[in-house]
DNA sequence: TGGTACATGTACCACATGGTACGCTAGAGG
DNA sequence: CCTCTAGCGTACCATGTGGTACATGTACCA
């Protein structure tokens, strides 16, 4: 099979190097000799130089979905934008712009990540709010808001390094919503604190 | 000077080839040959690959300013969605999330592109909210807000081509802050039709 | 006419690239 | 012991790269 302890510890340095450098321009000798091997032993595992892209985007995408798991759950969405704007986490997201970027170009090994990093914020959060009563309609609407602002936020807090006037959109966002639909049990019912 | 009229289409060219095909794996060749040239004429006219790159990208930081002087004056948030969100306009956005990903890590002749192109939007913005009373902090979180939005829909539109879809969630926002700040003119005094 | 500055074409260079051929080692299994 | 396979190193190849040298063209001005 293609995956085996070696081809998983270069695939992890790949990454690791990615999340520092970008995922483009990165040539095989340079990763290599970056991660402590030879360009030689990455085209033996992963074939080819778009087969080691494909492997690093497929990974990322992994990483982004735990993360999806870990945040999504979260009931309020002040904590999720709390994990979410995590410095911890400004890596994976750069990189994430990154490979959306190339998705938006059709470039190789991007198939379904456009689709996947959409729809695999939507319905979950669509789902427990129509479960909740809500329109699916309307339901749809406010999470694709919600996935908008909280891009949108982020792009801003890896330009800005600003957490404070981020979180502070954020929270104004929130609050907004909450007006909107008063404190009656729905999708954002985090405590204000 | 750096600015001649065989400079000048040249770089039109480009920036209509990165415009389609992206800024990324752009070699002098390629380009020339599709635009017409030859990579000798490139590297004469811009002294080298790079200063290529830091040209054609000010010449889209140009016509994004262009953009924002074209939109950020229309009165009414969701006119301005309107415009954004316009086809003719996807390939020039395409590019410019391209190229704040490559800012984000400091690529060559990306300096001050993130900070235009945040300060750019808000200020306008909050100018004209300060102007109509609004609080200075509570203007700018409310800008941020909407930039964020903004983009973020923007990669949904991008990724998505649902152009009723996202134009939908844009609505809501705006509803969102009507609701808010009731119909007392405020900067958000668009009329919804 | 000659000169001068911009523009362009041809040919070339050194170098980095992705990919391959081949050989070596270490360990597992018979 | 032999064999086989996974892992890896060395050396190589053809090709594409950014960049340069040099000659040519072309227009305008004196």
């Amino acid at each position: 099979m293609a995956t085996s302890q070696a081809r998983n510890r270069l695939l992890n340095a790949a990454v690791e190097h990615a999340l520092n450098h970008g995922i483009v321009d990165l040539s095989l000798r340079e990763i290599a000799s970056a991660i402590g091997t030879s360009h030689r032993m990455l085209i033996y595992h992963f074939a080819s130089r778009e087969g080691l892209l494909v492997a690093v985007v497929r990974e990322v995408e992994r990483r982004e979905r735990q993360t999806l798991e870990n945040t999504v759950s979260l009931d309020g969405a002040r904590r999720l934008w709390g994990r979410l704007a995590d410095p911890s986490l400004r890596d994976q997201e750069r990189l994430f712009f990154e490979i959306y970027s190339h998705a938006l170009r059709g470039r190789p090994g991007t198939d379904g990540f456009l689709e996947e990093s959409l729809e695999g914020w939507l319905s979950p959060v669509i789902k427990s709010m129509t479960a909740a009563g809500v329109d699916e309609s309307d339901a749809r609407a406010i999470a694709r808001l919600g996935l908008a602002v909280t891009r949108g936020l982020l792009l801003d807090l890896l330009a800005s390094g600003d957490g404070a006037g981020t979180t502070q959109a954020f929270e104004l966002f929130t609050t907004l919503l909450e007006q909107a639909s008063p404190p009656s049990r729905s999708v954002t019912h985090g405590d204000p604190r």
